[in-house]
DNA sequence: CTTTGACCTCGATT
DNA sequence: AAATCGAGGTCAA
C-alpha cells in the first residue's frame, strides 16, 4: 500500500495488489483501525486526564495502526536494546528480500516477505547484515512459527480472537519475545487495545503522572505489570492507545511541534488584540 | 521467585 | 584519537 499526503491535506492511496477500488478502500480502513471511534475514546481519555485537552492540538487524529502480525513481530524482534536508526536499517534489509513492487520517487518498494521467504534467510546472513544476537531470534521464531498448526501466519492471526493475557503468553513462547515486545505486537497488530508496552520511556511517563510514589525505583518485571494495570485503570479498554499518544507527545519532534503551536496561538491572539478584535475565549 | 550479566552493533560522548 | 556508554530487551544462571 502506498499513501501520499496531497497539498490540500487529503490522502491518496494505492493498494498494489488490490482487486478493486472497493477492496483497496476496505484494506486501508482496516489498516487504519477505522472502526475505532476517536471521538469516543478521546472523551474517555479527556474525562480522566486533563492533559489530553492539550494533546488534542496536534494528536487528536492520531491512530494506532492495525499492522500485519508477522511483519510487526519481526520488526519488534529487531527492536530489543536497539535504536530506531539501526532498526530501520535491519527491517529494510529483510524487506529487500520480499517481492519487488515498484519504485516511487526513487525509493524501491518490496512486499514484506512471507514466512516461506523468511525461512530462506540463515542466521549467518543476518549476522553479516549486522543483526547481532537478534539474528538467532529471527531464525528461531520463524522456525517455531512454521511448526505451528496451520503454518504460522494463520496461528499469529488467530491470536486476534484471544484475550490479552493469552496473547502475551502465546507470543512469549517465541524466542526473542519478552513482555515488552509481546505487548507491542499485541497492541499494534493483534487487536489488544489495552496492551501496555512498558519500556524505560513509558516508565518515566508513568512515574511522573500515574505512580509518583514509585519514582526513582528500578524497573522490574513486577513493576511493569503495576504500570500496565495503572494505565488500564486510568484510561480503560483503550489504555494502550492512550499510552501511545502520551508516548508520542514526549518525543522531541512532537514537543517542538506542541511548543511552536503554543506560540502560534499566542501570536495569533496578540495580532487579533492589536486589531481590536474581541478574544473568543 | 528476584537479581545480574552477557549479548551484537553503532554513534555520540568524553 | 581510543575508550566507554547506552539505545523503546531477552535469556539463563
Amino acid at each position: 500500500m502506498s499513501l501520499k499526503q496531497l497539498q490540500d491535506g487529503d490522502i491518496s492511496y494505492c493498494l498494489h495488489h488490490a482487486t478493486s477500488d472497493a477492496n483497496a478502500r476496505m484494506e486501508l480502513l482496516d489498516f487504519l483501525n477505522a472502526d475505532v471511534s476517536l471521538s469516543d475514546i478521546w472523551k474517555v481519555f479527556s474525562d480522566s486526564d486533563a492533559r489530553f485537552a492539550e494533546l488534542a492540538l496536534h494528536l487528536r487524529g492520531a491512530r494506532v495502526l492495525r499492522q500485519d502480525p508477522l511483519e510487526c513481530l519481526i520488526q519488534f524482534l529487531c527492536s530489543s536494546n536497539n535504536n530506531i536508526k539501526r532498526i530501520t536499517k535491519m527491517v529494510d534489509y529483510i524487506s529487500s528480500l520480499g517481492n519487488y513492487l515498484g519504485t516511487v520517487e526513487g525509493f524501491q518498494f518490496h512486499a514484506f516477505p512471507p514466512l516461506e521467504q523468511l525461512s530462506l534467510i540463515s542466521e549467518e546472513d543476518l549476522r553479516k547484515a549486522g543483526f547481532g544476537y537478534r539474528a538467532k531470534y529471527i531464525t528461531g521464531t520463524v522456525t517455531s512459527l512454521q511448526s505451528k498448526p496451520g503454518g504460522g501466519a494463520e496461528w499469529l492471526e488467530s491470536l486476534r480472537q484471544l484475550d490479552l493475557q493469552e496473547v502475551i503468553d502465546a507470543l512469549c513462547t517465541l524466542p526473542g519475545v519478552g513482555l515488552k515486545v509481546a505487548a507491542c505486537i499485541a497492541l499494534f497488530s493483534l487487536d489488544q487495545p489495552d496492551a501496555i508496552p512498558v519500556d524505560t520511556h513509558v516508565w518515566q511517563i508513568a512515574t511522573r503522572y500515574l505512580l509518583p510514589e514509585l519514582a526513582g525505583s528500578q524497573l522490574t518485571p513486577k513493576l511493569c505489570i503495576r504500570v500496565a494495570e495503572a494505565f488500564v485503570s486510568r484510561y480503560g479498554k483503550y489504555a494502550g492507545w492512550a499510552q501511545t499518544l502520551l508516548f508520542i507527545a514526549e518525543l522531541p519532534s512532537q514537543k517542538a511541534l506542541l511548543h511552536s503551536h503554543f506560540w502560534n496561538i499566542r501570536e495569533h491572539k496578540a495580532a487579533k488584540e492589536k486589531n481590536g478584535e474581541a478574544d473568543a475565549r
